[in-house]
DNA sequence: GCGCGAACAATATGATCAAATTATGCGGCG
DNA sequence: CGCCGCATAATTTGATCATATTGTTCGCGC
């Protein structure tokens, strides 16, 4: 029952008794994570209390907790934007997940029960759906959820938000380049991944997921490389 | 009403104005690494305003971006305050760690300049020094800067920000822990680091580096593992 | 043991101040 | 006569605060 901090929605039914800074940040944090913010784009205080009928201290603190969570970056001195994501910083985001997505995967394989199993096939059916029907959004959003899915199944909150982070760092990007790639040949070895988990067995389904995100990761570090900048 | 008299920070040199909400982060975030906060020591935030003198808002956004590392934590509904570590959470912390630590150990080991060795030289020095004069909290923070440093040689900065990250949540434990075993006995491979560093190994840097980290993290967890509470 | 209310602490707002960016106007130079 | 650069004004935006509001805790009387 610990997700203080709020950085991940466990379950869809949520009290609406939670404050307003809890409700902005997510979000925020949705709007970075699927590409409703271009990279580069300013995020100014005023407009979001503005656009989102807040105040100004919920919203302040919502875009502090992205700031420290390198979901959005202080340019200059004050003005605040989502961060165009640099090929170094790629390179890093591809050695940090080829650490963290097999090691939470076994984890995960060794405590996966029956309803994680049906959870993490819906999740996959409803993913391919959204590509056929050329959901960028839908894409996205089911993407990451299956693999936080994984990461819950985990049992291991440090890491689990830690890896969760660094989603936050290339989302915008990942939507840029879906938008010109298409949703059509974008790698999901997810299905070899859940059938490893079901059978028990770590070491195919930490490969699956590796392969998986390596593949993600890679076209990512290509379409970057080729224009260096995203607008 | 209250105007800084001057900054004088101690070593950093001339630095702009800093906004208020930004000190008084980095104040805090002292304040946990350090351990002058106990773990399960409760954060009001109105205690903080008046301690520090400062306004409410810069306040409220300093505990906000903590809590987002995970320096502190937000107990029932509202309440703020130090996290207890849990031994899994141990677990998880080393487990990170063991790659991190490494990881960046290598990248930081084929970047060094001389610059670099002399100021890691000079930091494991003035640490001796702690050690020797039974000052716990110069402990603490010199062993900080001296494995922040390598993080920052490593040019590496999402990583370096994960791995810094872990501090956080290790920082109360590790100020309890020393402060009953003593000082003494600490775990300290840093002048084979900085040698195998100054020699260009980065094999032999990351495997002492590593085997400094594991020591200290199995100390602790060891430590915690006899009480489990820690007050 | 169980409400009830007082005290306390966090949430949220809008006003106010300060900084930075953009717009503007003036004079000199080509 | 028109263009450029610099200085200054205007506007936008961020930072901070005082305060009102809401929710939580806890002691007191029943």
């Amino acid at each position: 029952m610990q997700h203080p901090t709020g950085q991940m929605t466990p379950t869809p039914m949520a009290q609406s008794r939670l404050p307003a800074h809890e409700l902005i940040y997510r979000r925020l944090r949705d709007m970075v994570l699927y590409g409703d913010l271009a990279p580069g784009q300013a995020v100014t205080i005023q407009g979001l209390t503005s656009q989102l009928g807040a105040g100004m201290t919920p919203v302040r603190e919502a875009i502090r907790r992205l700031i420290s969570r390198g979901a959005l970056e202080t340019r200059g001195n004050r003005r605040v934007s989502v961060p165009r994501l640099k090929i170094e910083h790629i390179e890093e985001i591809i050695q940090a997940r080829k650490w963290f997505e097999p090691h939470l995967t076994r984890r995960a394989t060794v405590r996966a029960t029956a309803a994680d199993i049906t959870a993490l096939t819906g999740i996959d059916s409803a993913l391919d759906d959204a590509i056929l029907a050329g959901d960028l959004r839908g894409y996205l959003e089911l993407n990451h959820r299956f693999h936080r899915r994984i990461y819950d199944m985990a049992d291991s909150a440090i890491l689990s938000e830690m890896a969760d982070g660094l989603w936050l760092r290339f989302g915008p990007a990942m939507r840029v380049v879906c938008g010109r790639v298409g949703t059509q040949n974008l790698p999901d070895m997810h299905k070899a991944a859940v059938d490893a988990i079901g059978r028990g067995d770590a070491d195919a389904a930490a490969a699956a997921i590796s392969g998986d995100v390596l593949q993600g990761m890679q076209q990512l570090r290509a379409s970057l490389a080729d224009a260096g900048e995203v607008e």
